[in-house]
DNA sequence: ACCTGAACACCGTTCAAGT
DNA sequence: ACCTGAACACCGTTCAAGT
């Protein structure tokens, strides 16, 4: 025992390199949440001395950038099928499926101040899928926005916040929302109703809105190209 | 000179309260950005000790929960005229423009892990809105979640983040975008002739592109409720 | 009872001293 | 030349000592 590689002690972790700190960094914040990745207790999780970390990577904004980076990279690119309705589905489903797995991966991206390489060729390869299917440079480029645009300007998925089950916040779910809150309240009854394994939350179901929400926008994409919509004369924007 | 509270040295501070101590960090916030806003910081800034602080706040996330509630608070409630389409869209512009007008608030409000009374309260009133056009309580749940969703998992105004005008982020741009990113290279081009004012942005008009996506959405919404849509038997969800 | 300075347990990053 | 411990300049928050 007390060998430097013995097998008693800590083991002794495999040389450094920037994947290794990425991942391993990955790894931390799906364990431990992002809010308590640092630099420090990275290090240490790697059995490294914090400093040594600085080889890899220029600072902790660089860390986060490379993060994203390997999360982005991993989205699976289908084989598309040329048709660019169903092909771009496809790939926008991916990507909620790579950034689902790693509950912090959104915050963090919107938190880059500009976008990374792997970020830039996924934007390109959708961009390409709608321009192959025959949708205007215009159109394509207003498409870009409206799926990139948060709506109203803010946009997170407003009925997943799991509100923490202290003894006010369940009044202000169970009783005060009835009465201050009808419409609300309204809403989430049905939606209760319709799935009544969630007690206290609204029990939606996440990924059916999601694709919901999607066909909505790739329909209405649709219409407006078969209008030949353009933003120099535009026909209202869908229906009138 | 000297004396506690003579005209030469820092002014004698109003007494403080829970509304003085919101509005001065988002004052600090909206000069300094939210990355800065530190409780120290803040109370010298409102010339107080910083434990001066924790008696109207009871740590750092009821200060930012206490911003995010005046500033949604303030969002313009106009009188409505009846008509869904044309009153949510005015409601959900006015909070556009609210959160606009305070860059840090849009990533601070998705930061909250439970919702504060006025973002209910607001959520309510919107979801009044479609209720009392007549939507079904099914299709206006949907259609919450359809504006509350970013779309593809992530969701920020993706071509507003103005990279760092550093020698690399400038070849990516102009550069190595056309050969690496055709598709992308081509939508900007097309920006940024149809607006040449900005010279290395694709010069998007922002708030053209959330109007375009709002529209695009509340039309879809439309041609849903006039199908009489439901969850129950969707019709793919809109044209098929 | 209220207020507050000092202290505690952290950060990210710099830097100079070691090898 | 490389590596790294200590130090620097911060954090949010606790706590005990002062009034």
């Amino acid at each position: 025992m007390r060998t430097p590689s013995g097998a008693g002690g800590p083991a002794r972790r495999a040389t450094l390199s920037r994947d290794r700190v990425l991942r391993g960094a990955i790894a931390y914040a799906d364990v431990n949440g992002i809010e308590s990745l640092s630099m420090r207790g990275l290090a240490q999780e790697l059995g490294v001395v914090p400093m040594a970390l600085y080889k890899h990577v220029v600072n902790k904004e660089d860390l986060l950038d490379g993060m994203i980076e390997v999360v982005v990279g991993e989205i699976d690119q289908a084989q598309g099928t040329g048709q660019w309705k169903h092909d771009v589905r496809q790939r926008i489903l991916a990507a909620h499926k790579s950034l689902l797995f790693h509950p912090w991966a959104r915050a963090v991206l919107e938190s880059r101040s500009s976008m990374t390489p792997a970020m830039l060729d996924y934007l390109d390869s959708l961009t390409g899928l709608f321009l192959a299917g025959g949708l205007s440079v215009d159109l394509t480029h207003h498409v870009m926005h409206t799926l990139g645009n948060r709506m109203w300007g803010f946009s997170q998925e407003l009925f997943a916040a799991t509100p923490k089950s202290d003894t006010e916040s369940l009044n202000t779910q169970r009783n005060a929302l009835p009465r201050q809150r009808p419409h609300l309240a309204e809403i989430a009854k049905a939606a209760a109703h319709a799935d009544p394994s969630s007690t206290v939350g609204p029990g939606c179901d996440d990924q059916f809105e999601f694709e919901f929400a999607l066909d909505l926008i790739l329909d209405g994409v649709d219409t407006l190209h078969a209008r030949h919509w353009s933003s120099a004369r535009p026909t209202t924007t869908a229906s009138d």
